[in-house]
DNA sequence: GTCGCAACGGCCAGTAGTTC
DNA sequence: GAACTACTGGCCGTTGCGAC
């Protein structure tokens, strides 16, 4: 087996390296000081590498098995962490998969989405459901002819989609929705629906309905960041809330967005890291990348006080 | 029969445009 | 500027259907 490992090591937005090591380090602690070395890191960090088993999605790296040949990995400073210990287990010492925490959809920390993409990267379904959309497709190049879903292939389709544009944005807006559906239609052209509307247009459609029954299925789980929109009065529940009551209502198309706070962190610790960023901004020359940093992993506490105590 | 899911309608509240 | 109206968007409850 080839031992060589080839890494694109995100250190900043703007500051991405392409490293090669000529030998798999034994455990990740070496991985780090020949990262530091290599790299001239000087500050303690954490690795979270992308899971080709999750659409790539960023996890933790706490078991140097799960890091691929080619990888990229992102390094987080601890700069946050180093204010209370983690329960998180140490790394190395167990590799009994506990980074699926920060997988699991209600507890993630959703603070810092990213911006939703110029065009919309349709992510892969199941093996099974790729296969039948490929011989579909070439079927549809060659008689234009349509595809019949079944009911668990369109649940596969709609419940990928929906998960991955939650990555984005609970709250998707109209146009959010239509690109999502043209990029579906543009990658698999088998999906196309037959009528006077556009083959895209009953995807976008359902599309809607797939995220408003993902977020119930969210709220239920206890996810804040779609929590804070419901349990407004209905029939069933004649004492909820009126939806405009003690929450800072959003403007048109807002939704109260209310991330979930960072894994590892309740509202003490991030408390203590906005006094540190207040103290360093009291510095003649603050560091800015740090305060930056500080900032992002505050958000969920700034905003949670923004929406619940008005 | 039960469960899970897509789809739908009703309700409520905010927004924007219009009229006076 | 206030009042009114149409529109939009989100939540909730329900329905119909298929799978088990």
């Amino acid at each position: 087996m080839d031992q060589r490992l080839m890494l694109r090591v995100v250190i900043d937005n703007d500051d991405i390296r392409k490293l090669t090591l000529n030998e798999r380090p034994d455990s990740i602690k070496e991985l780090k000081t020949q990262l530091k070395d290599k790299l001239l890191l000087q500050y303690d960090f954490k690795l979270q590498y992308e899971d080709p088993d999750f659409n790539n999605a960023l996890c933790n790296l706490t078991c140097m098995t799960d890091l691929p040949e080619r990888a990229t990995l992102k390094v987080i400073p601890l700069v946050l962490l180093e204010l209370t210990p983690l329960s998180s287990p140490t790394e190395d010492s167990d590799c009994s998969r506990t980074d699926t925490e920060i997988l699991s959809i209600a507890g993630s920390p959703r603070s810092l989405r990213t911006q939703w993409p110029e065009f919309f990267d349709i992510p892969n379904f199941s093996v099974d459901v790729e296969y039948r959309l490929r011989e579909a497709n070439l079927l549809f190049m060659k008689d234009r002819l349509p595809m019949t879903l079944s009911r668990d292939m369109k649940h596969d389709i709609l419940q990928k989609l929906a998960e991955s544009m939650y990555s984005f944005k609970a709250y998707p807006d109209d146009d959010d929705f239509s690109s999502v559906a043209k990029a579906l239609i543009s990658k698999h052209p088998s999906l196309t629906e037959p009528g006077p509307q556009p083959g895209w247009f009953g995807w976008k459609n359902s599309l809607k309905f797939k995220m408003a029954n993902f977020r119930t299925k969210l709220r239920k789980s206890g996810c804040d960041d779609v929590k804070i929109n419901g349990g407004k009065r209905s029939k069933s529940n004649p004492e909820g809330e009126s939806s405009s009551k003690n929450i800072k209502r959003p403007k048109r198309g807002e939704a109260n967005y209310l991330p979930n706070l960072p894994a590892g962190h309740d509202e003490r610790t991030l408390e203590n890291a906005r006094m540190l960023v207040v103290e360093e901004l009291k510095k003649k020359i603050p560091n800015a990348t740090q305060v930056s940093k500080m900032m992002d992993q505050t958000f969920p506490l700034r905003r949670r006080e923004i929406v619940t105590k008005e």
